[in-house]
Order: C-alpha cells, then sequence, then structure tokens
DNA sequence: TAAATTAATGCAAACGTTTGCAATAATCCA
DNA sequence: TGGATTATTGCAAACGTTTGCATTAATTTA
C-alpha cells in the first residue's frame, strides 16, 4: 500500500498559521472570512494540489451531493436517453449520478436499492422491473424523508411522486390511427401485466376499438417480455394460421421491428397486408424499410421534469408538498410508412436492384 | 430538516450493551468475535433497522467501494454496452459505478475527473472525447496510485493502462475487403484525427490500399465528427460530381448508415454502385436495408477485460505491475448485403408493393 | 489448581470535514 | 479616548466507522 499523501485543509492551515476552520470557511466563501485570507488560502490550495474529500464532507452534512438511478437496462433506447438527460442536468446542479442497472431481476434491484442507501444518495430514481410489484425496499428512502422519484416504469398503490407517460393514451391513439387506416382486425403484442405502462396500453387499446365498434378478443392479445425472440415467436403463431390481422400494435419498438422483417421474409406487405405500430420512437423505426409508425415518449422531457421534481423535494420545503404526486408526460403518434393508407405512400415502389 | 433518526451502530452497542467495536467486527465477520455475538449482533441490526453508512466506512478506510467512468457519451451503441458490462460486472465485485458523461467535451472530462477524484473513487475507467490531447487532469490519479484504465479512446503518449481495438487492422480488413469486392475507387469518412483509433483506422485504410496497388488519394479521406448530419453533408460532396466512389468505409455505424439512405434517395444501388463498410457491429447495421457490413469490436470482450485489468490493479501488487501497459481486443468483419459481390445476393430482389 | 495459552471483547484514536459558539481584532461613533 | 459595534478568526465537538493494542474471559495443560 504505497503511502497516499492526501493533501487536507489541515496542511493548508499549518502551512498559513491559520485554523482549519477558517481554511475550511475561506474554501467555501463564507461570507465572515475577509478577502484576502480567501485568496491566500486558496492559491495554497492549488499550490500544494489540495483535492476536497467528499467522503469527509458527506459524512458531516450528511448529504453525499450524489443521486442514485435504478434503470431495467441503460443499454435501451427510452432508459438510456432519459438517463443521459438526468446526468447532464443533475450535473449542472452540482450532483453525481449512480447508475445502476437491475437488469431486471428484483432481486439485483432490491441489492441497488440497498446499496444506494448506505452511499447515502440523497435522492434516488427509480424505473422498476418489469415483475417488480412489492415496493417495500424503497421504504428506507420514504421513511427517511430522501427524495424518491418514479418514472416510466411506476408502482401502482405505493405513494411517492411519479412521472409516467400517458400510457393509457398512448394504447388509445394508436389503435384508433390503425382502426382509421381502415384496420378491423388489430392484434396487440404487450407486455407483462405486472408492469402498469403495459395495463394502461391494454385498457387504451381495448377502449379504441370499442369506440369504433370493434370488439376486443383475448386470443388478439399477447403478453409477453418484449424481446426479439419472443417478438418473432409471436409472429409465427399469427401468422401460423388464417386469419390474419391487418393491424398490429406492438408496445415496443423492438417488437415492431422485428415484425417488420417477418413480414419481409414471410412476403407479406407493410403496410398493404398488415400495418405497423410499434411504441416509444426509437430511433430504429425510421431506418428500417419501411420505417414504422411509433407513439413518442418525449423522453427529454420527462427526464427534465424527474429533475425538476428532484431537485424541488431535495432544496423545498418537504412538508408542505405531498409526498405523493403523479406528472403525466404527453405522447405523440408519429405516423411513418408502416401505417399509411393505400392513397399516400402505399403506392411507391421501392426496389433493390 | 426533518430529524433524520439514522441507527448506527453504537445504538446497536447500547441495545446489547456491547462497545462499538465488536459490534463492528461482528458486522464483517471478523474472525475474533464469537458466533453467537455475531448473532445477536445481526439480529439486533435487522431488527432497529440498521444501515451501515457507507460514507464513514469510506473515510475511516480511504476506500470508497466505488469506482468511475468517464464516457463520451451513453446513449451510443458501443459505450452504452460497454458501461453496461462494467457495471454488471463491477457489482459482482462489489463496486459501484459513477457513470459521467463528458458529452466529448474537453472542459466537462476534466471538470469530471476531479469530482471523481474528489468522490475518492477507487478507481477510474476512461473514453476521452473526440478532442482531448492533453491528459493531465488524469495526473492526481497516476500519481497517487489509483486505478486508471483507459478504454476504446485511449491516450497517445501517456503512461497508463489501455484496453483498446485493433484499430489498425479494422481499418485494413475493412479497406480490403472492399478491394476483394471490386472496388477501384474507395473514399473513407473518418473521424478527427486528433483520436487515435481514426488515426489508426485511416492508417490500416491506406496500407491495404498501398498492398493491392491503389493509391490514397487525400480527396478521398474526409475527416469530421461521425454524425448523421455531417454524413449527409458529406454524401452531398462526395456524390455532388463525378467520379462517384464504388466504395466508402465509414469509421461509424452512424455514418455508414446514413450514407444507405443518401444513396436509396439518390437512386444510387448498394451494393451494386457503391459498397459501404461501416465500424461497430451497431445493431442497426442489421436492420436497414440493405444490411451493412461492419466491424465488430467484441465490446462485451472490452468491457471484461476492463473490469479484469482494473481489480487487478485494485486488489494486485501495484508495485509488481507495470503502471502502463497495452492491450489489443480483436476485430471481426461482419459481412452483409452492403458490400455484396455481384454474384451473391446482390441480384435479389427486395419489392413493395 | 495454578500457570500458560487462546478466545473474545473493549478503549481510544483516527479518517477530513463543517459549524455553533467563543474569542479576538478592527472599526466606528460620540 | 473609550465604549460599542462589527469583522475576523479559533476551539472543539461531531459525523459513523475501523483497527492496533490492551484487557479480560475462557480454555487448556502440566
Amino acid at each position: 500500500m504505497s503511502k497516499r499523501t492526501e493533501k487536507t485543509i489541515v496542511d493548508i492551515a499549518e502551512e498559513l498559521q491559520l485554523s482549519v476552520s477558517t481554511v475550511s470557511r475561506a474554501l467555501n466563501d463564507h461570507p465572515n472570512i475577509s478577502a484576502r485570507t480567501k485568496e491566500r488560502v486558496k492559491k495554497v490550495a492549488k499550490k500544494i494540489g489540495y483535492r476536497p474529500n467528499a467522503l469527509a464532507a458527506g459524512l458531516r452534512n450528511n448529504k453525499s451531493k450524489t443521486i442514485g438511478l435504478i434503470v431495467p437496462r441503460i443499454s435501451m433506447f427510452f432508459p438510456a436517453t432519459i438517463s443521459t438527460i438526468i446526468q447532464n442536468k443533475l450535473q449542472e446542479f452540482g450532483y453525481n449520478l449512480i447508475i445502476c442497472q437491475s437488469n431486471d431481476s428484483y432481486d439485483q434491484e432490491v441489492a441497488l436499492a440497498n446499496t444506494l442507501y448506505s452511499a447515502r444518495v440523497d435522492g434516488l430514481v427509480v424505473s422498476t422491473t418489469l415483475y417488480t410489484t412489492d415496493f417495500s425496499h424503497f421504504d428506507i428512502f420514504r421513511n427517511n424523508n430522501i427524495p424518491l422519484v418514479f418514472f416510466d416504469r411506476v408502482p401502482k398503490d405505493y405513494n411517492v411522486k411519479v412521472i409516467k407517460g400517458d400510457d393509457y393514451r398512448g394504447g388509445y391513439v394508436a389503435t384508433t390511427h390503425l382502426v382509421e387506416k381502415g384496420c378491423k382486425d388489430i392484434v396487440h403484442i404487450s407486455g407483462p401485466l405486472t408492469c402498469c405502462l403495459y395495463s394502461d396500453r391494454v385498457a387504451g387499446y381495448k377502449a379504441a376499438l370499442q369506440e369504433h365498434g370493434l370488439t376486443s378478443k383475448k386470443n388478439r392479445i399477447f403478453y409477453q417480455e418484449l424481446t426479439r425472440e419472443n417478438a418473432w415467436q409471436t409472429c409465427e403463431k399469427i401468422f401460423g394460421h388464417q386469419p390474419y390481422p391487418d393491424g398490429i400494435f406492438a408496445s415496443n419498438d423492438t417488437t415492431a421491428i422485428t415484425i417488420v422483417e417477418y413480414c419481409r421474409k414471410m412476403n407479406l406487405r407493410v403496410p398493404e397486408d398488415v400495418k405497423i405500430v410499434g411504441y416509444s420512437n426509437d430511433p430504429r423505426t425510421e431506418i428500417v424499410t419501411p420505417p414504422i409508425s411509433s407513439i413518442d415518449q418525449y423522453p427529454a422531457m420527462m427526464g427534465e421534469r424527474v429533475v425538476a421534481v428532484l431537485m424541488e423535494l431535495i432544496n423545498g420545503r418537504q412538508s408542505a408538498e405531498p409526498r405523493y404526486s403523479q406528472e403525466i408526460i404527453p405522447i405523440q403518434l408519429i405516423e411513418r410508412q408502416s401505417s399509411a393508407g393505400k392513397s399516400k405512400t402505399g403506392k411507391k415502389k421501392l426496389t433493390l436492384s
């Protein structure tokens, strides 16, 4: 163990024949310290290469200037984008972000919540696992009044700050769009119902069908983890026998993209034979052929709201704030070729070779 | 400020009429403590909801069980994938990861290095900015023997542990591939030369050309930040006048994808009129039409190596280790339709409507 | 059974800050 | 000029752990 000769404020104090308290205050620009002293202190600090020890300060102040973030995966478009925003926004406020991935495992999520608590984060931001239905591992945060904000995949029946997309509306808008483009038999591929965001979208889907005089049939909704592999298998089920649907609303874009690929392989024409709408407006929907219609969730806005709420909670009069509130971020349908009607781009020929 | 009644080991000690030291040792499974005592301590700890304070422990031990990571952006495929691996691997070793993005800004990188030092991370992993040529902001880490590992975008002439892709070979293989498929006039779109990984690829490109009796012309290489917008503009330059190239080697996949889109719009056939190879094997290359050949960089392997080296450094006999070493992760060309020869899939018809 | 050995526990300092309060120095006002 | 005010600085405790060393308790051995 090589001796790590960390310079401390004590060293500065000695060099200048001052007390540590004045040095501390000088470095923090405390008003009681004379300009001259501040200058001298800072100069010496720089000279000897002093670096504040955030651990010590954190221990003393009972705050770490650090925020924890738990997401299922940072490699998926939506959480990745939000994490980026959160991290950059937080940086502006002088906060560090500890990003952790639960890998959609409940046990990992619990473990992470505990470590982050031990790290004494000043706040926690969470988008839960697909299967988290018990939220008691977040109780420590709630009970100790540590700011706690959930986004996107948020708890049901757990009193906390929540920022979510308008999933009901998303399901409704996507489905209505398909109906208006002429679809009569619309399949919905959903995520597991344990996750409220999917159940909301299903509800929207059903409402839209009903409103337009179509019936929603049980065997036209599929519940699954929305992976590439599952999407492919479900396609095989769907198109394994007649009648084929003329519209598919997929609850994420990975699924929508896979469906398009499947259709291409099977010589099913998109959008002529079957129209497709995805969810999240992943940039990939734009580069695939044909480009896929999708529901944009305004991730930037969501990320900014998360940070805003968090900062309010941290700086604010906590007593005044209700510990529970729900904020809904709007969605928007982005129409692309995969759900176009005949009259428009449907006829366009796109040929290779 | 609501009184946050944190339970400490002192509380446990009092409840059991023990000293704090025994409690501490009991919780850490120190061999000197009797099994009975350990049991009692842990039971009470659980009962009163004790949570260790990592800040205090960190201060005392001079270690935070935390690793810092600085990358340009976590929303780009390659760094995102590696970050995921690193974070998951590190979790296994009981380390937290503070992920920070420099947004490709040198100033932010400097600032982040400083904050992470202040946070007393036990190690730092970095993939630098495109424009970082001065690395002195990492000196604090080097001088204090804090494990420091660079990957992918690594420093030139700065003695540290480095894990990089085989960029020279990547450039060489990509170019050779195009030549072998019959290309005679190959454009290369590169990132800025300040980043050694791009200069290596350029070198590989030139070597391949030369070896096959082709000359590399200055006006056939473009240096730019590899964004969508720049790619489009460069396409306009390239195809603004004859002669058109018959092959393009792009140093990232965003650029390659944009070229494909440009070609489609301009009715240039890929791969018949122009063949394209990208870099990184971003999953997007697979879903675009036609799918794009690319150089796979084995991000998972790179991530694992990063953590392995880091752990060696942390646990290891530092004195024995050379503080400098370079490890090269292999690359592999993934052939897809965008660079296929005539004989193969080139004739395949892909029609919509 | 007493001495010697081993096992278990306790004391107190240390880690590097911050901060309430006390103390001193500088300035002001009449 | 001296008392009052204000501007600076210092003292010492506190934050919650860990750990070397000393101490006490339990066990073994002769």
